[in-house]
DNA sequence: GTAGGGTTAG
């Protein structure tokens, strides 16, 4: 080897290996990449470019930025590549998912009569592992014709690729024929299991493994882990977090993203963040687990300060990280908030990727602009379903029940299917507008396109029926559905009963509600509002009586709003804030307008054992007056309010806040836990339908 | 040079 190719070796070996460090920043990442144009320069120039020794460390060190082609251009210039250039080219496609490339590289080996090795098979296993089940036989067919029907490598991948089609049966058989079963085999056939959604199974063999004493390593507590959390055992998860503090693992980082994971989704947040603050580096995956742990588990605020920590540490984000921060901004409801995270995407290369944008309808749906909403549908060129049924969704919380139907017939004629979720997004528009005919009319299209309804779509309709009234029919339905009614159905149909009081039905759907969700509170509110409607008292004690016995509180409300930036929130009789004094002051202005304009509150529908004044005062405290006037205060006239409610719009603000947005004449927009609600001009946009 | 795992919109 001449001098000149000894130091290429050594610069390509010293930059594949540079490259495998977890987590590098976007400014390093483009400054390697133009290393790696130099290199091939270097090869051209001084003839190495037929060596296929250099070949093979050009082609790793091109894989590991995903420059397939320029992989696949250095190989074309090799004229008689060996088994291994053949192999490093194959798996390069492999590991990149390129679809039908490894296959296409393996034809054209056999073509060339060089024989696979049982390093070819390990790669052509896997890519088969995203294509089709008569493919993957037929190499299963090869593996036995080239002698390594019984390498425990080759068997291993073969498990795996049977898990990937779905097949765990296949993958078994494989798994059982096995003799000489090393961890890797076990953990094979146990993360078969979990990926096929039969955590169960998957714990069964690992018993049996621990049976036969073979010792776990990292990657098999991973997937054990996995499963552990998909059987939602937490006492048995802290069990493995035992094993793996016993194998002196707890600070493998991939295992650290496990428990991080595994304690995100039960919500137990603080746990996992105690893991991710004792990474000194985390890697871009522990990020994406924090980040999503906590958006998924309403701490939107946390997982947003965190992104920001990412980006001004200048740590490379992906897409997940993207989805993931749109989602807690989506929690968060700041509109203020919701035009950064675009504004940042906008400026990144994920600004065309159908995903994040996707996100950005919901989330400016959910921050209650449907226009920014629809101004990021429509710069997306391909749109798919999903898309098409975010942005309708998006119409359905704010109660544009035509708008979502006439976007739903745009769909059809652009030639995209609908899916379920574009019919659950299709039903809450209506059920949101009243709009009775039309929901019913396209609940009974969906066998049509072939989509069978799930409980969603049945609480929609129960919903959708209850809210005009029809309660007997909304029973009968109910009662004629295939599957059984679950929380959601009885739920619509309890709080339908409370809007038309009628108790009856009413007792009925919280009974079953009782069974199926006996610990959440808001039921027995409903129930309680619901005889306190119909003046039954006694039995408004009774459910009082039953919630105290069971130890629940009533849920407190909270109502928040952004000013100039910052989130202020607020509770019943909140006199926490420092403006507090204006705050009150504006609130008694209000009421005195309130009532010379003849606003009357509805006494029935709030607690029964205050007296008079009492109830008059907690009505005028309620969290979402007090986000109102702290607004009013302190914005400029005619700013619009965009205020988020934790739980459902209470029936006497809802009414005075309408008067109010015609008193102050500004927009006053409010998302509560369910809905949008536009107040404008003394008018609300649900049409007093929530 | 060997395989197995983890984050994932509606």
């Amino acid at each position: 080897m001449s001098l000149h190719s000894f130091s290429l070796s050594l610069l390509l070996s010293s930059l594949s290996s540079a490259l495998s460090k977890s987590t590098i920043t976007s400014h390093e990442a483009s400054l390697r990449r133009k290393h790696l144009d130099q290199v091939y320069v270097q090869l051209i120039v001084s003839g190495l470019h037929k060596c296929r020794y250099l070949v093979i460390k050009f082609v790793n060190a091109c894989l590991h930025f995903g420059d397939v082609n320029y992989a696949h251009k250095a190989f074309c210039e090799v004229s008689e590549p060996d088994i291994p250039l053949w192999n490093a080219i194959i798996k390069g496609y492999a590991q990149k998912n390129i679809v039908g490339g490894p296959i296409r590289m393996y034809m054209d080996m056999q073509i060339s009569q060089v024989h696979p090795n049982c390093f070819t098979f390990l790669y052509v296993l896997k890519a088969c592992g995203g294509t089709s089940v008569e493919l993957g036989k037929q190499i299963h067919g090869h593996t036995f014709k080239y002698g390594f029907g019984s390498n425990v490598f080759v068997q291993n991948s073969l498990v795996s690729m049977y898990a990937k089609f779905g097949q765990t049966s296949s993958a078994r058989i494989v798994f059982d024929k096995l003799h000489d079963r090393t961890v890797v085999s076990w953990t094979s056939i146990i993360s078969g299991y979990v990926q096929n959604g039969d955590p169960m199974e998957a714990l069964k063999v690992f018993k049996e493994m621990r049976q036969c004493n073979v010792k776990p390593d990292w990657i098999a507590l991973v997937s054990v882990m996995t499963a552990y959390t998909d059987v939602e055992d937490m006492g048995q998860g802290k069990s493995i977090h035992g094993l793996v503090t016993k194998l002196g693992l707890e600070f493998e980082p991939d295992i650290v993203i496990s428990l991080t994971t595994m304690y995100a989704k039960r919500g137990l947040v603080e746990v996992a963040r105690f893991f991710f603050d004792r990474m000194e580096k985390p890697n871009l995956i522990l990020w994406n687990a924090m980040i999503s742990g906590y958006a998924k588990n309403g701490y939107g605020e946390e997982a947003i300060k965190l992104f920001r920590e990412m980006i001004s540490k200048n740590i490379r984000v992906d897409s997940i990280t993207m989805r993931s921060a749109i989602l807690a901004g989506a929690q968060v409801g700041s509109l203020e908030l919701a035009t950064w995270l675009d504004g940042y995407i906008s400026k990144s290369e994920y600004r065309d990727d159908t995903f994040v944008n996707t996100a950005l309808v919901d989330m400016y749906a959910k921050c209650g602009s449907i226009y920014l909403a629809r101004c990021v549908f429509d710069r997306v060129a391909n749109k798919d379903v999903v898309l098409w049924s975010a942005m309708i969704m998006g119409y359905g919380l704010h109660g544009h029940g035509q708008e979502a139907i006439r976007l739903y017939n745009e769909m059809k004629q652009a030639g995209v299917s609908p899916n379920d979720g574009t019919f659950i997004g299709l039903l809450t528009a209506c059920k949101n507008s009243g709009l009775v005919k039309e929901g019913w009319e396209l609940f009974h299209q969906m066998p049509n396109h072939g989509i069978e309804p799930h409980h969603q779509h049945y609480s929609c309709i129960v919903d959708l029926l209850g809210r005009a009234g029809y309660l007997n029919q909304a029973y009968d339905f109910i009662m004629s559905m295939p599957i059984k009614p679950g929380v959601t159905v009885w739920g619509a149909l309890l709080s339908a009963c409370k809007i038309h009081r009628e108790v009856r039905l009413g007792e009925i759907a919280a009974q079953q509600l009782f069974i199926l969700d006996p610990y959440n509170t808001g039921h027995y509110v409903q129930l309680s509002n619901l005889y306190a409607s119909a003046h039954l008292w006694t039995h408004v004690a009774n459910v009082r009586l039953m919630m105290t016995q069971k130890g629940l509180n009533k849920d407190l409300g909270h109502s928040s709003i952004e000013i100039n930036g910052s989130l202020e929130t607020f509770h019943v009789g909140d006199r926490s804030h420092p403006r507090s004094k204006e705050i009150f002051e504006e609130l008694d202005r209000l009421e005195k307008r309130l009532k010379a304009a003849g606003y009357v509150p509805h006494m029935e529908s709030v607690l029964h054992d205050l007296n008079h004044e009492e109830i008059e005062e907690t009505l005028c405290n309620h969290s979402e007056r007090l986000a109102v006037a702290y607004g009013i205060v302190s914005t400029a006239p005619g700013t619009t309010l965009r205020i988020t409610k934790n739980l459902r719009a209470c029936v006497n603000c809802h009414s005075a806040i309408k008067i109010i947005s015609k008193l102050v004449d500004r927009e006053i927009i409010i998302r509560d836990a369910k809905r949008f609600h536009h107040f404008k001009d003394g008018v609300c946009s649900c049409g007093d339908f929530w």
